[in-house]
DNA sequence: GATATGACCGCTG
DNA sequence: CCAGCGGCCATAT
């Protein structure tokens, strides 16, 4: 309510955006917002995700494609069976072909 | 109201 | 090459 997350509200709207199989970092997020160094608050709004289903936090990932925040979804591998079941290739914690599947919104929108 | 923390990123030493 | 620090936004205590 109020003014809330201006912030908040542009990362889960371009989360929401992230097309199927495809991923994208936390820094390319935040700098798509205009705030490249708040990618702190891209993570948080991650966190707080959990109480908007909408958003594929699963699809976000750090710059290296690494699922640093596997720990928050259920604490297993569900962040990484989610990525698997969209066709993404996905290690312990790390994801493949990150740059392939690397989808940045400041390009693409 | 202020302090501390967090799913990060980049630069400097 | 590895380690340390600062910066941004919001939430929690």
């Amino acid at each position: 309510m109020k003014k809330t997350s201006n912030f908040f509200d542009k990362v889960y709207d371009v989360v929401k955006q992230i097309p199927f199989g495809r991923v994208t970092s936390y820094g390319s997020i935040a700098k798509f917002l205009g705030s490249p160094q708040s990618s702190r608050a891209v993570g948080y709004a991650m966190n707080a995700s959990h109480k908007n289903p909408d958003i594929p936090a699963h699809r976000v990932v750090n710059r290296i494609g690494l699922l640093t925040g596997k720990h928050h979804f259920d604490g297993s591998n569900l962040m990484k069976d989610l990525l698997v079941n969209e066709g993404v290739i996905v290690k312990i914690n790390q994801v493949q072909d990150f740059e392939k599947i690397f989808w940045d919104p400041v390009e693409e929108l």
